[in-house]
DNA sequence: CTTGAGCGG
Protein backbone atom coordinates (compact mmCIF):
# COMPACT_ATOMS: atom_id res chain seq x y z
CA UNK A 1 0.00 0.00 0.00
CA UNK A 2 1.01 3.43 -0.55
CA UNK A 3 -0.11 5.46 2.06
CA UNK A 4 1.05 8.72 2.16
CA UNK A 5 -0.22 11.06 5.07
CA UNK A 6 -1.36 14.38 3.34
CA UNK A 7 -0.89 16.45 6.60
CA UNK A 8 0.69 14.36 8.88
CA UNK A 9 4.36 14.27 7.24
CA UNK A 10 5.99 16.73 5.42
CA UNK A 11 6.95 16.01 1.95
CA UNK A 12 10.63 15.92 2.07
CA UNK A 13 12.76 17.89 4.42
CA UNK A 14 10.24 21.03 4.62
CA UNK A 15 9.89 22.27 7.77
CA UNK A 16 6.63 24.11 9.10
CA UNK A 17 5.42 25.89 12.09
CA UNK A 18 1.87 25.86 11.43
CA UNK A 19 -0.88 23.20 12.47
CA UNK A 20 -4.52 23.03 11.62
CA UNK A 21 -6.74 21.87 14.65
CA UNK A 22 -9.69 20.14 13.47
CA UNK A 23 -12.71 18.95 15.73
CA UNK A 24 -12.17 21.24 18.01
CA UNK A 25 -15.43 21.53 20.51
CA UNK A 26 -17.87 23.86 19.68
CA UNK A 27 -17.39 25.52 23.33
CA UNK A 28 -13.59 25.47 23.50
CA UNK A 29 -12.28 28.46 24.29
CA UNK A 30 -9.38 30.45 22.81
CA UNK A 31 -7.94 30.46 26.37
CA UNK A 32 -7.92 27.18 26.65
CA UNK A 33 -7.14 26.34 22.67
CA UNK A 34 -3.74 28.68 23.77
CA UNK A 35 -3.12 26.01 26.78
CA UNK A 36 -3.40 23.26 25.32
CA UNK A 37 -0.38 23.72 22.64
CA UNK A 38 1.63 26.06 24.55
CA UNK A 39 2.95 23.36 26.60
CA UNK A 40 4.54 22.10 23.67
CA UNK A 41 6.23 25.28 22.82
CA UNK A 42 6.05 28.96 22.34
CA UNK A 43 3.51 29.95 19.79
CA UNK A 44 3.65 32.41 17.68
CA UNK A 45 0.13 32.87 16.79
CA UNK A 46 -2.96 31.15 17.13
CA UNK A 47 -6.62 31.17 16.20
CA UNK A 48 -10.16 29.48 16.48
CA UNK A 49 -11.87 30.24 13.39
CA UNK A 50 -15.52 31.52 13.91
CA UNK A 51 -18.53 32.97 12.41
CA UNK A 52 -18.08 36.62 13.66
CA UNK A 53 -20.20 37.74 10.78
CA UNK A 54 -23.48 36.34 12.88
CA UNK A 55 -23.10 34.27 16.01
CA UNK A 56 -19.87 34.22 16.72
CA UNK A 57 -19.61 30.21 16.67
CA UNK A 58 -16.51 28.13 16.31
CA UNK A 59 -16.62 26.74 13.54
CA UNK A 60 -14.37 23.87 15.43
CA UNK A 61 -11.12 24.45 13.73
CA UNK A 62 -8.15 26.70 14.24
CA UNK A 63 -4.56 27.30 13.38
CA UNK A 64 -1.78 27.28 15.61
CA UNK A 65 1.79 28.22 14.50
CA UNK A 66 4.74 27.69 16.48
CA UNK A 67 7.94 29.69 16.12
CA UNK A 68 10.04 26.33 16.10
CA UNK A 69 9.11 23.95 13.23
CA UNK A 70 10.63 21.71 15.37
CA UNK A 71 7.74 22.69 18.09
CA UNK A 72 4.85 21.70 15.43
CA UNK A 73 5.96 18.78 14.75
CA UNK A 74 5.95 17.52 18.22
CA UNK A 75 2.71 19.07 18.54
CA UNK A 76 1.44 17.04 15.58
CA UNK A 77 3.19 13.87 18.15
CA UNK A 78 2.10 14.94 20.83
CA UNK A 79 -1.11 16.42 20.76
CA UNK A 80 -2.89 14.82 17.68
CA UNK A 81 -5.96 12.92 18.91
CA UNK A 82 -5.75 14.35 22.15
CA UNK A 83 -9.07 14.35 23.89
CA UNK A 84 -10.36 17.87 24.43
CA UNK A 85 -14.14 17.66 26.19
CA UNK A 86 -16.40 15.09 24.30
CA UNK A 87 -13.72 15.30 20.79
CA UNK A 88 -10.61 14.34 19.88
CA UNK A 89 -8.75 17.16 18.49
CA UNK A 90 -6.76 16.19 14.87
CA UNK A 91 -3.45 18.17 15.06
CA UNK A 92 -1.85 18.32 10.90
CA UNK A 93 0.08 20.53 8.97
CA UNK A 94 -1.89 23.58 7.39
CA UNK A 95 -1.39 23.79 3.60
CA UNK A 96 0.94 26.45 2.55
CA UNK A 97 -0.45 29.69 1.57
CA UNK A 98 1.76 29.84 -1.62
CA UNK A 99 2.75 27.16 -4.01
CA UNK A 100 6.59 27.31 -4.68
CA UNK A 101 7.46 24.79 -7.65
CA UNK A 102 10.69 23.69 -7.45
CA UNK A 103 12.16 22.05 -10.34
CA UNK A 104 14.94 19.28 -8.97
CA UNK A 105 15.07 17.00 -11.52
CA UNK A 106 11.94 17.06 -13.70
CA UNK A 107 9.98 19.49 -15.79
CA UNK A 108 6.80 20.03 -14.38
CA UNK A 109 4.42 22.23 -16.59
CA UNK A 110 0.95 22.39 -16.56
CA UNK A 111 0.33 21.67 -13.25
CA UNK A 112 -3.27 22.81 -12.20
CA UNK A 113 -1.97 25.57 -9.51
CA UNK A 114 -4.37 25.61 -7.01
CA UNK A 115 -5.23 21.88 -6.58
CA UNK A 116 -5.36 22.52 -3.32
CA UNK A 117 -8.52 23.90 -3.08
CA UNK A 118 -10.52 23.82 -0.01
CA UNK A 119 -13.64 25.08 -0.56
CA UNK A 120 -16.60 22.73 -1.98
CA UNK A 121 -14.99 19.04 -1.41
CA UNK A 122 -18.17 17.86 0.82
CA UNK A 123 -20.76 16.40 -0.98
CA UNK A 124 -24.05 15.78 -0.11
CA UNK A 125 -25.81 12.33 -1.34
CA UNK A 126 -29.29 11.29 -1.46
CA UNK A 127 -30.96 7.83 -2.24
CA UNK A 128 -28.25 5.88 -0.63
CA UNK A 129 -29.53 2.75 0.08
CA UNK A 130 -30.49 1.95 3.52
CA UNK A 131 -28.21 -1.18 4.08
CA UNK A 132 -25.63 0.77 3.51
CA UNK A 133 -23.21 1.03 5.75
CA UNK A 134 -20.32 3.97 5.92
CA UNK A 135 -17.48 1.79 5.03
CA UNK A 136 -20.14 1.36 2.15
CA UNK A 137 -20.51 4.56 1.03
CA UNK A 138 -16.98 5.16 1.27
CA UNK A 139 -16.51 2.64 -1.03
CA UNK A 140 -19.06 3.81 -2.80
CA UNK A 141 -16.68 6.99 -3.31
CA UNK A 142 -13.47 5.49 -2.78
CA UNK A 143 -12.65 5.79 -6.17
CA UNK A 144 -12.64 9.32 -7.23
CA UNK A 145 -9.80 10.35 -4.34
CA UNK A 146 -9.23 10.26 -1.24
CA UNK A 147 -12.18 10.89 1.34
CA UNK A 148 -11.72 12.72 4.75
CA UNK A 149 -14.55 12.92 6.08
CA UNK A 150 -18.00 11.10 5.93
CA UNK A 151 -21.31 10.55 7.18
CA UNK A 152 -24.78 9.13 7.32
CA UNK A 153 -27.64 10.48 8.40
CA UNK A 154 -30.01 8.43 10.35
CA UNK A 155 -33.28 9.32 11.71
CA UNK A 156 -33.14 11.35 14.91
CA UNK A 157 -36.30 9.03 16.62
CA UNK A 158 -36.38 5.79 14.85
CA UNK A 159 -32.42 6.20 14.03
CA UNK A 160 -32.83 4.13 11.13
CA UNK A 161 -30.85 5.85 7.99
CA UNK A 162 -32.48 7.76 6.06
CA UNK A 163 -30.32 7.64 2.95
CA UNK A 164 -28.90 10.91 3.53
CA UNK A 165 -24.67 11.00 3.55
CA UNK A 166 -21.92 13.47 3.37
CA UNK A 167 -18.98 12.57 2.01
CA UNK A 168 -15.62 15.26 1.82
CA UNK A 169 -12.65 14.71 -0.31
CA UNK A 170 -9.17 16.14 0.00
CA UNK A 171 -9.66 18.10 -2.95
CA UNK A 172 -12.55 19.99 -5.26
CA UNK A 173 -11.45 18.43 -8.32
CA UNK A 174 -12.22 14.72 -6.08
CA UNK A 175 -15.41 16.04 -5.80
CA UNK A 176 -16.32 17.09 -8.68
CA UNK A 177 -15.07 14.12 -10.68
CA UNK A 178 -16.90 12.47 -7.93
CA UNK A 179 -20.43 14.07 -8.75
CA UNK A 180 -19.92 13.74 -12.58
CA UNK A 181 -19.35 10.15 -11.99
CA UNK A 182 -21.87 9.02 -9.43
CA UNK A 183 -25.48 11.23 -9.48
CA UNK A 184 -27.52 9.60 -10.67
CA UNK A 185 -26.12 6.38 -10.62
CA UNK A 186 -28.15 3.47 -8.92
CA UNK A 187 -25.72 1.89 -6.81
CA UNK A 188 -25.67 -1.96 -5.94
CA UNK A 189 -28.47 -2.58 -3.54
CA UNK A 190 -30.18 0.26 -4.40
CA UNK A 191 -33.46 0.95 -6.49
CA UNK A 192 -32.91 5.05 -6.82
CA UNK A 193 -30.24 7.29 -8.76
CA UNK A 194 -27.92 8.81 -5.79
CA UNK A 195 -28.11 12.44 -5.75
CA UNK A 196 -25.11 13.87 -5.48
CA UNK A 197 -24.25 17.36 -5.22
CA UNK A 198 -22.13 19.78 -3.22
CA UNK A 199 -23.35 19.82 0.16
CA UNK A 200 -25.11 23.11 1.45
CA UNK A 201 -23.86 24.48 4.92
CA UNK A 202 -26.67 24.42 7.20
CA UNK A 203 -26.15 23.74 11.12
CA UNK A 204 -24.00 26.83 11.78
CA UNK A 205 -26.66 28.36 13.52
CA UNK A 206 -28.11 25.28 15.47
CA UNK A 207 -24.65 24.93 16.51
CA UNK A 208 -24.09 28.69 17.71
CA UNK A 209 -27.22 27.72 19.62
CA UNK A 210 -25.99 25.02 21.37
CA UNK A 211 -22.67 26.40 22.15
CA UNK A 212 -24.71 29.53 23.69
CA UNK A 213 -23.93 31.88 21.81
CA UNK A 214 -27.13 33.43 20.97
CA UNK A 215 -27.18 35.85 23.39
CA UNK A 216 -29.21 38.56 21.04
CA UNK A 217 -28.70 37.87 17.19
CA UNK A 218 -31.95 37.37 16.09
CA UNK A 219 -32.01 40.74 14.21
CA UNK A 220 -28.36 41.88 14.67
CA UNK A 221 -26.32 42.23 12.00
CA UNK A 222 -22.78 43.18 12.38
CA UNK A 223 -21.09 40.97 9.84
CA UNK A 224 -17.81 41.73 9.25
CA UNK A 225 -16.08 38.29 7.92
CA UNK A 226 -14.49 35.36 9.94
CA UNK A 227 -11.99 36.47 12.16
CA UNK A 228 -8.49 36.63 11.07
CA UNK A 229 -5.67 38.00 11.59
CA UNK A 230 -2.07 35.81 11.38
CA UNK A 231 1.16 35.77 10.72
CA UNK A 232 2.46 33.16 7.94
CA UNK A 233 6.02 32.00 7.03
CA UNK A 234 5.83 28.99 6.29
CA UNK A 235 6.50 28.67 2.32
CA UNK A 236 6.98 25.07 0.61
CA UNK A 237 6.97 22.65 -2.12
CA UNK A 238 3.67 20.57 -2.98
CA UNK A 239 4.15 18.88 -5.79
CA UNK A 240 0.89 16.84 -5.22
CA UNK A 241 0.28 14.72 -8.10
CA UNK A 242 -2.22 12.55 -6.69
CA UNK A 243 -3.53 10.09 -8.65
CA UNK A 244 -7.01 10.02 -9.50
CA UNK A 245 -7.29 6.17 -10.51
CA UNK A 246 -10.00 5.32 -12.97
CA UNK A 247 -11.87 2.50 -11.29
CA UNK A 248 -15.91 3.72 -11.88
CA UNK A 249 -18.60 1.74 -10.78
CA UNK A 250 -20.83 0.75 -13.40
CA UNK A 251 -23.82 2.59 -13.90
CA UNK A 252 -26.90 0.34 -13.67
CA UNK A 253 -29.89 0.84 -16.55
CA UNK A 254 -28.86 3.47 -18.21
CA UNK A 255 -31.24 5.15 -15.96
CA UNK A 256 -29.04 8.32 -15.63
CA UNK A 257 -31.25 11.19 -13.81
CA UNK A 258 -30.49 14.53 -14.92
CA UNK A 259 -28.25 16.56 -12.23
CA UNK A 260 -28.62 20.16 -11.55
CA UNK A 261 -25.48 20.56 -9.85
CA UNK A 262 -25.31 24.19 -9.96
CA UNK A 263 -27.86 24.30 -7.27
CA UNK A 264 -25.73 26.21 -4.61
CA UNK A 265 -27.26 28.95 -2.62
CA UNK A 266 -25.93 30.47 0.61
CA UNK A 267 -28.57 30.47 3.33
CA UNK A 268 -26.34 32.84 5.25
CA UNK A 269 -27.42 36.30 4.72
CA UNK A 270 -24.14 37.69 3.26
CA UNK A 271 -24.34 41.35 5.41
CA UNK A 272 -22.52 44.01 4.59
CA UNK A 273 -20.25 46.11 6.32
CA UNK A 274 -17.76 45.90 9.23
CA UNK A 275 -19.22 45.31 12.79
CA UNK A 276 -17.71 43.98 16.18
CA UNK A 277 -14.08 43.17 16.00
CA UNK A 278 -12.28 41.76 18.46
CA UNK A 279 -8.75 40.22 17.76
CA UNK A 280 -8.06 38.28 20.91
CA UNK A 281 -5.10 36.40 19.06
CA UNK A 282 -2.49 34.49 21.65
CA UNK A 283 0.79 34.25 21.11
CA UNK A 284 4.42 36.22 22.45
CA UNK A 285 4.58 34.36 25.31
CA UNK A 286 8.15 34.43 26.15
CA UNK A 287 9.48 31.56 28.04
C1' DC B 1 -35.99 15.47 5.63
C1' DT B 2 -28.25 18.91 3.93
C1' DT B 3 -24.29 16.60 9.17
C1' DG B 4 -20.51 18.27 11.77
C1' DA B 5 -16.91 21.06 11.09
C1' DG B 6 -10.26 19.57 6.64
C1' DC B 7 -7.23 25.42 5.60
C1' DG B 8 -7.75 31.81 7.29
C1' DG B 9 -4.84 35.77 7.28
Amino acid sequence: ESSSSPSSALPDGETRTNLIINYLPQTLTDQEFYKIFVVVGPIKNCRIMKDLKQTGYSFGFGFVEYQKPEDAAKAILQLNNLPVQHKRIKVSYARPPGEDIKETNLYIQNIPRKETDSKETNLYIANVPRSYTLDQLEELFSSYGQIVQKNLLKDKVTGLPRGVGFVRFDKKSQAEAAIVGMNGVVPEGGTEPLVVKVAEEHGKMKAAYYAGYHAGLSTTRGGGGVVSSQVVLSRGVEGDASATRPHPPRKQGGKIAPDRTANRYNPIGSGGGYGGGYGGGYGSGGS
